[in-house]
DNA sequence: ATCTAAATGTTAGAATTCGAATCATCTGCT
DNA sequence: AGCAGATGATTCGAATTCTAACATTTAGAT
């Protein structure tokens, strides 16, 4: 009987990727400092979670392990981030923002907020509570998920 | 006050991507019949809700317009899709389905729902009752923001 | 009627991303 | 210790997508 729910929510997860890019349209990211869409993803999640491993970050932002790579080699030439050996395992590499990187990332996050804030403005009050209360369930599922899904 | 919240929920928005990576991860898409996921995408979207323009579908699956040219073009070349030239706007372009673009998009859209359903089955059903609530007003909101942001 | 600006779809070269192969390192087993 | 398999990151050619042109058509103003 679950089925038919699971359907049901099948269908409107198809329609997710319209919501981002209703939100996103019109963006004017990527005028910043010469950055790209994925470099300004990765700062602002390192900025969010540092120390985290390429894979966790090539996953955040969405791209496969091999294209990552080359985000961050762009990312280190800009002097944006480092590189940091893992102490536990030399095969991970962490990253981790430079002076610079960190006030890029600030002004990324900020305009990102603006942007999204004016976006947002067509909708109410009771809008906005509901929008929010309905993305922290995802949020909330999400990490359900993530943790089960690892194994 | 609504622009603390707004942070808020753009700050989750940030998220979504991450959200619909665990969900797709490990699919089996690409596999069908040679079509890569653009492709899938538009079939999906055209046996929804046929009828639409090229820059209709190419905002539906997330696509530049210019990309989404070469996507149509394939899917014409495979003869899964037809151009119709609009009657009343000799500039637009529809997309229909050829009956083999029909059971194509039964079955993709079949092997969707399944991979998104295994992957929902950690899930309890409250869980799925939340979000499903969720998602939906997720789609409301999209509804409202496309609406107004067309002006 | 004519002109200007905007919208639709296409093209082509540049930029980005994918995906399979590879190297280095770690873990578990014997 | 030594080996087999697993994992993290990188490399690089192929596939995909972006972006800035452009041609065509429409809408609006004069």
């Amino acid at each position: 009987m679950s089925d038919q729910k699971k359907e049901i929510i099948a269908g409107l997860i198809a329609q997710l990727p319209m919501f981002m890019g209703i939100l996103l349209e019109g963006g004017n990211f990527r005028t910043s400092a010469g950055l790209n869409m994925s470099e300004e993803k990765t700062l602002m999640y390192i900025h969010r979670h540092e120390g985290g491993t390429m894979t966790d970050y090539s996953k955040r932002v969405g791209l496969a392990r091999g294209s990552f790579t080359a985000v961050a080699d762009s990312l280190e030439e800009k002097g944006l981030v480092g590189r940091v050996s893992g102490p536990d395992d030399r095969r991970k590499y962490g990253l981790v923002l430079t002076e610079e990187g960190k006030k890029a990332a600030r002004e990324i996050n900020s305009r990102f907020r603006q942007h999204v804030a004016a976006r947002l403005a067509p909708l109410t009050e009771q809008d906005l509570n509901s929008l929010e209360k309905a993305l922290e369930t995802i949020a909330a599922m999400a990490e359900k998920l993530r943790n089960r899904g690892n194994r």
